[in-house]
RNA sequence: UCCUCGAUAGCUCAGCUGGUUAGAGCACAUGACUGUUAAUCAUGGGGUCCCUGGUUCGAGCCCAGGUCGGGGAGCCA
């Protein structure tokens, strides 16, 4: 048995696949598969005068998805999906399938989401996995090569760790117990133990969000460093996510291009990162200062002028095709494929109406934004816009920020916390900073959030017997792999997503 | 929880100012076509118009309440 990934060493020759039927059209004599086997896709030719009659009537009764062997010769051929083409010379049907929801045609996303198990096999997401897994391995291979040691946080957790977020509760032996929604703490103590450690592991949070953004179960990565202060932690940052964006740009080129990923912003990884303190960053936010010429203002005026631009030529588009239709000069065929393309430009004139009615709130948003809050949604958008790679915003406000975050001792008020923010309106992918030392600080802090002390006494502990400055930052796998891959919505980056009211299948 | 948009065939959608028997394309089935890449041709089957109540001679369309979903806010990675 041969894969589709190691055609190129049998050009020429007869190989077996074993596959699956993705797609296939016929004419008189000759049948047209697109023949998918995991590792990758390829057309394969089926002819009446090669495989005999009953094989070619099998072939060409043969429902998308059913499972199948074939033998034939390996043809180079650029113009395939692939680049290669199967001439058929036997074929064998494992499994005939059933009527196939999935069909080359649009479909909501409501509907592919209720049939995950299988979309899960159309070519889009097939690449998504894929740079996923890479993404994961350059992960690895970063942290690894730096002597890091993976230990992962427990996922029970008695206590609620940071106190804000709403959390899954569970029954453990009698017990509350809740789902971790970080391994941040425990990141510390393995830290102190072992130096340089990462945990990578799912993480959970009970908000009813219904974002693009946002997921109830998710995979986050936290190294943590002793010894390491806020600026190191960034420089650590920056190698990581330009090590991690590179391994897919360099390795995974063809599922980049069957993602249609335009990558000039992604390339831009490659040069030193954006850093620029909070203060800064709202002033940019509120549109006082300019970046490359333009304020926050100015720059969402213009992407509004832009978006009502493209509405007004899909207008026209569908205009003038409706009017091809109407003068009955087209052949049939031709009028469905114009018909098709009219529902497509329909969808992305819905898509561009819902963009175009959230700028005026963003607009709002920004002009409005009050000096010391966090930054919400929108805000980190309209931040991201502005640059066209990615963004380190650092020495946050201390009251929004998290009880651990260390005070900066020259800027009085403000932690040594940092947020990197992808480009293109991905927003926050990396969250971290340098941690408390101050025993006494941490335990006015916990108080003052209103945090059980009692479910921290192992964390002060770690302030106690060996104390040392140290830092560490959490990474949201799925925001990652959606900016990498420039997907619209986080819910394609994981195989089986789990959000509010998404619990099937 | 709030704002906003939506629910019509297996799928994607159209359905005028409320008016007879609710439409198209895709998919599926049958047949025709030797090189297709969502673009050949013909025929065919396929509907609880989300639910409940109301207005009306008459509701897919109007009104009220609900359910589910999209986008956003809040919260965050």
């Amino acid at each position: 048995m041969t894969y589709i990934k190691d055609l190129l060493k049998h050009k020429g020759q007869t190989v077996e696949l074993k596959g699956w039927c993705a797609q296939k059209r016929d004419s008189k004599g000759l049948v047209f598969m697109t023949f998918r086997d995991g590792t990758g896709f390829c057309q394969a030719v089926i002819s009446l005068d090669v495989v005999g009659e009953a094989s070619f009537d099998a072939a060409k009764r043969l429902p998308q998805e059913s499972s199948l062997v074939i033998a034939g010769k390996v043809i180079r051929d650029e113009k395939q999906i692939g680049g290669f083409e199967i001439q058929v010379a036997q074929l064998q049907v494992l499994a005939e399938a059933g009527d196939y929801p999935i069909t080359p045609k649009e479909h909501g996303v409501d509907f592919l989401m209720d049939n995950r198990h299988l979309w899960l096999r159309s070519r889009r997401q097939w690449a998504i996995m894929r740079v996923r897994n890479r993404i994961i391995f350059a992960i690895h291979e970063f942290f690894q090569g730096k002597g890091f040691v993976q230990m992962d946080a427990p996922i029970f957790t008695g206590n609620a760790c940071e106190g804000t977020s709403t959390l899954f509760e569970t029954d453990y032996y009698g017990e509350p117990a809740y789902l971790s929604q970080s391994g941040q703490l425990y990141g510390e103590a393995m830290a102190m133990a072992q130096g340089l450690i990462y945990t990578f592991g799912p993480t959970f949070r009970a908000e009813k969000s219904k974002t693009r953004r946002h997921l109830s179960e998710f995979w986050m990565i936290e190294p943590e460093m002793a010894f390491y202060d806020l600026k190191m932690d960034m420089d650590l940052i920056e190698d990581f996510v330009r090590f991690v964006v590179s391994k897919v740009l360099d390795e995974m080129k063809e599922e980049l291009k069957a993602l249609e990923r335009d990558t000039t912003y992604l390339e831009k990884v490659r040069e030193p990162f954006i850093r620029m303190k909070y203060e800064d960053a709202v002033s940019v936010i509120k549109g006082e200062k300019e970046v490359n010429g333009k304020t926050s203002l100015q720059m969402l005026a213009h992407e509004e002028a832009a978006l009502k631009n493209q509405r007004a030529q899909l207008e026209t588009d569908i205009a003038e095709r409706e009017k091809k239709i109407a003068s009955g000069e087209l052949k049939k065929g031709e009028v469905n494929f114009n018909q098709a393309r009219i529902d497509k430009l329909k969808n992305e004139i819905k898509d561009l109406d819902e963009k175009l009615q959230n700028i005026p709130q963003w607009q709002n948003s920004a002009r409005n934004f009050k000096r010391g809050d966090d930054f919400g949604g929108s805000d980190e958008t309209v931040l991201t816009k502005m640059f066209g790679q990615p963004v380190m915003v650092y020495n946050w406000p201390q009251e929004v920020k998290a009880f651990y975050m260390k005070e900066d001792e020259t800027d009085k008020g403000y932690a040594k916390g940092v947020d990197l923010l992808a480009p293109e309106g991905y927003g926050e992918v990396v969250g971290g900073g340098e941690r408390e030392t101050d025993i006494e600080r941490l335990k006015n802090k916990i108080e003052e959030h209103q945090l059980p002390m009692s479910a921290f006494e192992w964390y002060l502990d770690l302030r106690k017997f060996g104390n040392v400055p140290h830092s560490g930052f959490g990474l949201g796998l799925e925001r990652l792999v959606a900016w990498i891959c420039g997907l619209q919505h986080i819910r394609e980056t994981i195989p089986f997503p789990r959000s509010y009211g998404r619990l099937l299948p």
